[in-house]
DNA sequence: CTCGTGACTTACG
DNA sequence: ACGTAAGCCACGA
């Protein structure tokens, strides 16, 4: 199975009201192309079924976004799964889902 | 095979 | 806190 595929399926997994970073990403499948996690959700071969927005920076950044109106509509997204931004900043303490 | 690309991360000054 | 640099890896051309 190619890593993108791969990629895409730990992303389904993870459940509403949680995110993930690109970091935890690529740990779980076992790999360090952190940098290759954004370059597959930009590519957004499976967007329909992708969540792009519960992928963040290891920081609890927000990062970036290429879909309608940006870090503006991800940040939409996040709020309306029941997560908090604070500064432009999640909480990964409470929202950080780990493989 | 090599080369460029990327929505990243860590370390350092 | 901020900018810079280097490391990292898969993929398409």
């Amino acid at each position: 199975m190619e890593i993108s595929q791969k990629v895409y399926s730990n992303l389904r997994k993870v459940p509403k009201g949680k995110v993930t970073t690109y970091k935890e990403l690529a740990k779980s499948i076992n790999s360090k192309a952190y940098r290759y996690m954004g370059y597959l959700m930009k590519h957004n071969k499976d967007s329909i079924n992708i969540p792009c927005y519960k992928v963040i920076n290891s920081d609890g950044s927000i990062g970036n976004y290429s879909g309608n109106g940006g870090i503006k509509t991800k940040i939409k997204l996040l709020k309306k799964d029941g997560i908090k931004i604070k500064n432009k900043k999640i909480d990964l303490k409470k929202y950080l889902h780990k493989f």
